[in-house]
RNA sequence: GCGCCUGUAGCUCAGCUGGAUAGAGCACCUGGCUUCGAACCAGGCGGUCGGGAGUUCGAAUCUCUCCAGGCGCGCCA
């Protein structure tokens, strides 16, 4: 008899859904809430089956019913179809469904129909997710890099499921920190000496090699250099204030603040255009306008916000956003009539959700964690539900060498930037690294084991099950001058089958990953699928296996070659051929 | 003090939308290459899932509490 239904997943599926109205005569509400709560999925142990349901177990609760009696309903729905060898009642409950080996091999021809089945359920969205947003002051650093391949992990995996998504990288070119590079960089172009250096200024040598395209009279360096003294002996104070006297040398600080901008969102473009991530838009803060402007965003969107949910007091305005379960009401125009990071904020999430977005995926380090209940009042302030925000959060990530902790900061003699890390280890193993721990939780980045070409770096354990395949299918090729398009066997070793489960494993997997936006429990399941391909491989050779054989192992071998293709793709690196 | 995250084998970590006997790598011990790639595989050793209580057919997973660690609590960004 041929199966009606190619994937045996939708089979089940659809057997379960019968036996609920035909069999457990239960009426729509009690059906909506036993497919809430049934799984039907595949058991890490293969002794409780190949598929399994616990549907009985949780309709016995809402059906008043025993566990048992409601399995023999299911069983029925399915005792006339030969792809099963049985169907077992085990344990407290749960129906445990064994396949004859030939349909367990057929399977591996339908996993694109159960991918489809498994993300049937999915309503695409239009989604925004923006990530890294570090200031325009200097290179990226590794915790940024982590943000960076997270957040392009993510996009890549919520369109494959069908959502529409854009990725923004959101500029802080309008802020005080614009400011101080703009001013450390005319301070070195003016040849200031380290002494009189201010340290509140940025000190990289990136800033250095800047100022050299700013070419200043040696009557404005002298004017700069006035501008140094009698300064107040507070550092902030201080830097203010030479950064109220450049602006009144307004033609060569527009210069040097444009070329700064340029030179250092180049410096970022740069590393992360290394580590193979490119956003789809690049939004400027400075694009909001300012308040003397009665037609920007942000003047209306400030408005709107302080008329729905703000209140002046001590001259300032205020967000009302212990509304919103804040700890205290938020600063939106400061006293002295500049506005806060928050009000730029306002008019940004506003803006972005005007652009049609109905999900919004903000991924910060979580040292912004006190930040969200704000925004979300923000948000709401301007008319949108905060539901529509999603804030993803990603631990700081440090740096391991040798068991030493890497120092990450200017001062000392070793600087890791986004950059160097690249540079010692790759972008695809970066990436990997970055991606192989959850990322909210910290990373302790072993740079050791990251270089390592070993048995230790599980990159190449995975990155080596793929090669392994690869070369058996060149070899494979040219014995037999094609690859096989399907399944001729009936029968093959467990081994085999173990693969085969692993295939069967990989939507819902895929899906879990994208649904809890955890790529890494893809690289879980990577490490596992490419161990069966090793003890697979350990223990049958294939080109010496008759044809018939050869032709069923190589078209598994080659299913998972491309989930494990696929998958890395997913997380933005390439699948090796050879290594 | 309040908020968020974390505590699983000697080490590094999976598993956490409740599911069957808690997994992997490293380390340590024992085996497997005269050709499909040994960057691999097979076996052994190793755990009161931080402590306690609760919820239920069932808890590493959910709730409460305590202990320990990290981070955040600006008219900074």
């Amino acid at each position: 008899m041929q199966a009606e239904h190619k994937s045996i997943l939708s089979l089940i599926n659809s057997g379960i859904a019968s036996a609920l109205k035909n069999e457990f005569k239960a009426d729509q509400s009690q059906i909506e809430n036993i497919l809430k709560k049934t799984t039907v999925s595949i058991p890490d142990d293969i002794s409780n089956g190949h598929w399994t349901s616990n549907i009985a177990m949780v309709s016995a609760g809402i059906l008043k019913s025993s566990p048992r009696d409601l399995a023999n309903e299911v069983i029925k729905v399915f005792a006339e179809n030969e792809v099963f060898e049985k169907i077992e009642i085990a344990g407290p409950g749960f129906i445990n469904f064994f396949l004859t080996s030939e349909s367990l091999l057929r399977q591996t021809e339908y996993l694109h129909e159960q991918f489809l089945e498994t993300i049937k359920h999915i309503n695409p969205r239009k989604i925004l997710i923006e990530f890294v947003s570090a200031n325009p002051t200097g290179p990226l650093h590794v915790g940024h890099g982590r943000g960076a391949a997270y957040g392009d992990a993510l996009k890549r995996m919520l369109e494959l499921v069908g959502h529409s998504v854009t990725t923004e990288y959101y500029v802080n070119d309008a802020g005080r920190q614009m400011d101080i590079v703009t001013a450390s960089i005319l301070l070195r172009s003016a040849n200031i000496g380290a002494e009189d250096f201010p340290s509140a200024c940025y000190q990289g040598e990136y800033i250095k090699a800047i100022s050299a395209d700013i070419v200043l009279t040696p009557d404005e360096c002298k004017t700069i250099e006035d501008f140094l003294k009698d300064l107040p002996a507070d550092e902030d104070e201080a830097i203010d204030k030479i950064c109220l006297d450049l602006k009144n040398l307004s033609k060569i600080w527009d210069s040097a603040k444009n070329i700064g901008l340029q030179s250092i969102l180049g410096l970022i473009k740069k590393e992360l255009s290394d580590l193979g991530v490119d956003f789809d838009e690049w939004f400027y803060e400075s694009s909001l306008g300012g308040l003397d402007d009665s037609s920007s965003l942000l003047k209306q969107a400030l408005e709107q916000s302080i008329d729905t949910a703000g209140y002046e007091k001590e001259g300032a305005y205020w967000l009302r956003s212990t509304d919103y379960d804040d700890d205290k009401d938020r600063v939106l125009i400061r006293r002295d009539g500049r506005v806060t990071y928050l009000a730029s904020d306002v008019a940004y999430h506003k803006n972005k959700l005007d652009r049609g977005f109905d999900q919004l995926i903000n991924i910060w380090g979580a040292d912004h964690h006190g930040y969200i209940k704000r925004i979300e009042a923000a948000i709401e302030s301007v008319g949108y539900s905060k539901s529509s925000l999603l804030v993803l959060l990603v631990q700081f990530a440090n740096l391991y060498e040798d068991g030493k902790k890497l120092k990450m900061s200017t001062r000392s003699g070793t600087y890791y930037d986004l950059g160097s890390l690249i540079e010692m280890v790759g972008a695809d193993v970066t990436r990997f690294f970055y991606l192989a721990k959850q990322a909210d939780q910290h990373l302790d980045f072993d740079v050791s084991l990251a270089k390592s070409e070993s048995k230790d770096n599980l990159y190449y354990y995975i990155q080596y099950a793929h090669a392994r395949i690869s070369s058996l299918e060149k070899k494979y090729e040219a014995a037999m001058g094609s690859l096989p398009s399907s399944i001729s066997a009936n029968e093959c070793p467990e081994a085999l089958i173990e693969i085969i489960q692993m295939l069967m494993k990989h939507a819902s997997t895929l899906l879990n990953s994208v649904e809890r936006y955890q790529p890494h429990l893809l690289i879980y399941f990577l490490r596992e699928l490419a161990q069966k391909v090793h003890q697979f491989y350990n223990e049958v050779n294939v080109l010496k296996a008759s044809p018939e054989e050869a032709s069923t192992y190589m078209f598994v071998l080659l299913q998972a070659k491309q989930v494990i293709d696929q998958s890395l793709g997913l997380l933005g690196i390439q699948a090796k051929e050879q290594m």
